[in-house]
DNA sequence: TAGTTTATTGAACAGTGTTCAGCGGGGCCG
DNA sequence: CGGCCCCGCTGAACACTGTTCAATAAACTA
């Protein structure tokens, strides 16, 4: 039975074009000025055919979103299986500013465009994203573990201040927006040096959920500027 | 003649009105969702009337995001003024961190929605941001001449690196993305204080422009993950 | 060949940001 | 005070947007 095999064949053929047709676009007019029929057109094809492929042009992104997450596992899978558990955590990171720089156009689709979707719980690569994030957080824990960062360090709390760290030199790097005599990539390996450096010190080890929160002397009230703020049923 | 002052103090009512219900909307629906006519409806104008205010619906948003700025800017001076070089730089940060929480619906506009119009060059408040960078750039030079970060330590860099990792926290504590247990307070404070003693570490002091990129053993090739992608003609 | 499935389409709907001729109620001058 | 003019504002339109759906045509099954 070849035929039905042909015709999933084609079809898969046309999802994917219209993705790269997306991809394309989006990288070049950003998400917001990427409409349906532009998409269309590139692939020659109806409008009203690309909804026989994904329910909404928010599903477009989010197939990319996915596309873009599981490249993004790839290097770090490939940057990850080094002897020194250090070695191997500055590896990942660094392949994560590595997947910024090399797919500019899905970091930037995943990370920096502002007018995309908001990825919401129901999205399907979302349990992918936290399989990733567990994988990045036990990389961490062997370093805790081998005494190269302080016993007692939160593991997922360095995960995140790695992640937020490196995310910077990332979205400026991509975006050009560093002054022409600067290298991003020496900013990128200084900001992972730097947050590297901060945990071996072992400040981080302070962090627990039930910590109370006043972190620093208080700093002088602005209390009539919050007036007149309402919160969301989001 | 105080005819022209009434003329524009009612002018000056209505555009505030406008970034009111702007803000209001903003916040609760986002940016995307959020329609001139809707802005328009809630203040009982006519949509078209909003265009001898602002210029376009982005405009709207630039301004908003000026004030935002303004407003973020008090936060910081007020904060700033310590004795202590370190102690400023942590304050300053720290009411960052606590602008996100106090001005959530700036903080969001101006941070973490995804859907907001790109800044560009010739948006005005560009100066007054790089002012702003500028200040937090010789605060950290303070600390670097009174020798509580090692001598050579870049400024600039030492800003990149605070301002990315407290980003970090800011929008996921705004976001409430943390598990139920986790206190997005002491996260920031860790994410300060790592950074921190990061820097006076002084692995920093390596930044240089003219450094070779190269940073780190190189990672296995994805060479597979990079086909089909083409470039745009931005 | 006849019937069925189904990918594809043109046309439409509801909504968007934006523009513009024209209305009308104020302020200014004779 | 009367007439003019200015200009803020409106209603209606334009050119888009994402999305839906009946109808078509082509491909496959029997």
């Amino acid at each position: 039975m070849g035929i039905k095999e042909r015709q999933d064949r084609d079809r898969q053929a046309v999802r994917d074009s219209i993705l790269d047709a997306a991809r394309e676009l989006f990288l070049a007019d950003g998400y917001r000025h990427v409409s349906i029929r532009k998409i269309a057109e590139r692939i020659e094809y109806s409008p009203a055919a690309l909804y026989s492929y994904f329910p909404s042009k928010d599903d477009i992104f989010y197939a990319l979103a996915e596309e873009g997450f599981r490249r993004l596992d790839q290097h770090v899978r490939a940057a990850a299986g080094r002897p020194d558990p250090l070695d191997e955590v500055r590896a990942c990171w660094w392949a994560y500013y590595r997947f910024s720089k090399e797919h500019r156009e899905f970091f930037e689709l995943m990370f920096v465009d502002r007018s995309v979707p908001q990825i919401t719980e129901q999205w399907t690569g979302l349990a992918f994203v936290h399989q990733m994030l567990q994988h990045a957080s036990s990389r961490i824990q062997r370093c805790i573990d081998d005494g190269i960062f302080p016993s007692g360090t939160n593991a997922e709390v360095v995960m995140h201040v790695l992640w937020a760290a490196l995310t910077g030199p990332a979205v400026i790097g991509s975006g050009c927006r560093l002054a022409p005599g600067e290298d991003p990539d020496a900013l990128a390996r200084d900001v992972l040096e730097v947050t590297l450096a901060g945990v071996r010190a072992g400040v981080a080890t302070t962090f627990a959920p039930c910590t109370p929160p006043a972190p620093l002397s208080p700093v002088a009230p602005v209390s009539e500027a919050s007036a007149g703020v309402r919160r969301h049923d989001a």
